[in-house]
RNA sequence: GCGGGUAUCGCCAAGUGGUUAAGGCCCCGGAUUGUGGUUCCGGUAUACGUGGGUUCGAGUCCCACUACCCGCCCCA
């Protein structure tokens, strides 16, 4: 027996309806805010997320899905199944002179991503992310609007008690001159930190904030050293993109709590970064993560343009979201007679009604019991009706049963 | 990559070395050849994750493997 491969997952069944009810509530939400849906492929060159992801990131250096194809004999491409769709998008808006459009350039997706990870709550090896990236605006209301469409997505979804984490990692000069105090502050400890960290500490120093680790956690709170975490290093005009956009926020009523130690494992990342949790999901808590990526279409060769988005684990969704009960059939024909029974049903379909109908020539109450688990009505057309030219009606959560003349008092009945 | 747990029909689930592996749900049929959702009766199913071992005898004990779940790491 063949199985489903680890860590992915077949959706069927009463899944089926609660996940295109998410889906429809992102189209709904980021059409709404103008922006437009962008599909790219599922698969890019590897280059792409090594440059573009970063490749001081896990995803990069053990969770891709990378492979040769071409044959050994043409040129071997490598390619990579998209472990996040940021690069894909950017990468899509530069191919195609997207920045020649007047900004801004709005795109969202909703999709399939690949990252080879051990699978557990909230974590599968294929999954879902619902997105929107936004080109072309430096001023911090676009870090405005796209906060903004998160809350309002998650607000649609029905999750109101998410807490919204905000932070700013400062343009690349203030990023470095942070990078460098902490790497200075932090190298007389530097052997107490842990192996990751160490790592860190070389690659990517900021992630050493993210670290978990208890003793890794005690040092940070050595005087000195919380100092210079704590302390700003963003220059004048990043402090003042940061208070804007939080202007921007509280007037939305958008409440969020500032957190200094979130830095976002993506390389790409500059000044705003946001993510949103839920203390429902347990290790896997955050529900979406996003910020800017100012440098980004410039170092994937497009033209320096300021850029700003987000993530959202679908999956992640699901788990919190109340689950929709699938819809029943507005009709099901109760008949003996298939070739009456088809067209009716073609004639309701044609007329946007969900009607269905019995297949295997099976009795009456068979039909009917059929009937009475998967549709709110039953048309009942036996010989009587077929031969004196009208239908019964039956309301199957009443059992009322009436007559009905013609085709179009059917369509208005129910 | 590192820890912990679990594995019996489609789903839930009994079973603790001894006939032919319970039961419930779902599904199918009948009671009821044109009136369902309740009830009653009956029925289908390649179910003990895989491979070894111990034993007269293994779903049950032992070993290995695999898969899934949970935690760490990381991320959405």
């Amino acid at each position: 027996m063949i199985k489903a491969q680890r860590g992915t997952k077949d959706i069927f069944g009463d899944e089926v309806a609660t996940w295109q009810w998410i889906f429809e509530n992102a189209k709904k939400t980021f059409q709404n805010a103008d922006f437009t849906e962008i599909k790219t492929p599922i698969f890019e060159a590897t280059e792409l997320f090594n440059r573009g992801v970063g490749d001081s990131t896990d995803i990069v250096n053990k969770e891709m899905y990378t492979f040769k194809v071409g044959g050994a004999e043409k040129n071997e491409t490598s390619i990579t199944l998209r472990p996040e769709n940021t690069a894909g998008v950017v990468r899509s808006f530069i191919e195609h002179n997207l920045n020649r459009q007047s900004p801004p350039q709005k795109f969202w997706y909703f999709g399939p991503m690949f990252r080879y990870e051990r699978p557990q709550a909230g974590r599968q090896r294929q999954f879902h992310q619902a997105g929107i990236e936004l080109f072309g605006i430096k001023e911090p209301t676009a870090d405005a609007e796209v906060i903004m469409l998160a809350v309002d997505f998650l607000n649609a979804l029905g999750l109101n008690n998410l807490t919204v984490e905000l932070n700013t990692l400062g343009c690349n000069k203030c990023k470095n001159e942070y990078k460098e105090s902490i790497k200075k502050v932090l190298l007389p400890y530097l052997e107490e930190l842990c192996d990751d960290c160490k790592m860190r500490y070389k690659k990517n120093p900021l992630r050493i904030l993210d670290c978990k680790n208890e003793n890794c956690q005690k040092i940070f709170e050595i005087k000195e050293i919380k100092e210079i975490i704590l302390k700003d290093y963003v220059c004048d005009e990043c402090r003042e993109h940061f208070t804007e956009l939080q202007s921007y926020l509280d007037n939305l009523n958008i409440k969020y709590t500032i957190n200094k130690m979130l830095v976002r494992g993506l390389d790409y990342y500059n000044r705003t970064v946001f993510e949103i949790k839920s203390e429902a999901l347990g290790s896997q808590s955050a529900v979406c993560g996003g910020g800017r990526y100012d440098g980004l279409v410039e170092m994937l060769g497009g033209t320096p343009t300021p850029a700003i988005g987000f993530a959202m684990g679908v999956e992640r969704l699901y788990t919190l979201v109340d689950k929709v009960a699938p819809k029943k059939n507005d009709f099901f024909i109760v008949s003996n007679n298939s070739n009456e029974a088809i067209k009716l049903a073609r004639k309701l379909r044609l007329k946007n009604k969900r009607a269905s109908f019995d297949l295997q020539k099976r009795k009456f109450a068979k039909q009917l019991e059929k009937a009475s688990k998967t549709a709110k009505y039953a048309i009942i057309l036996g010989e009587d009706e077929i031969n004196e030219n009208y239908y019964s009606l039956k309301n199957l959560a009443t059992g009322e049963q009436k007559a009905i003349k013609t085709f179009e008092e059917l369509l208005n009945l129910s």
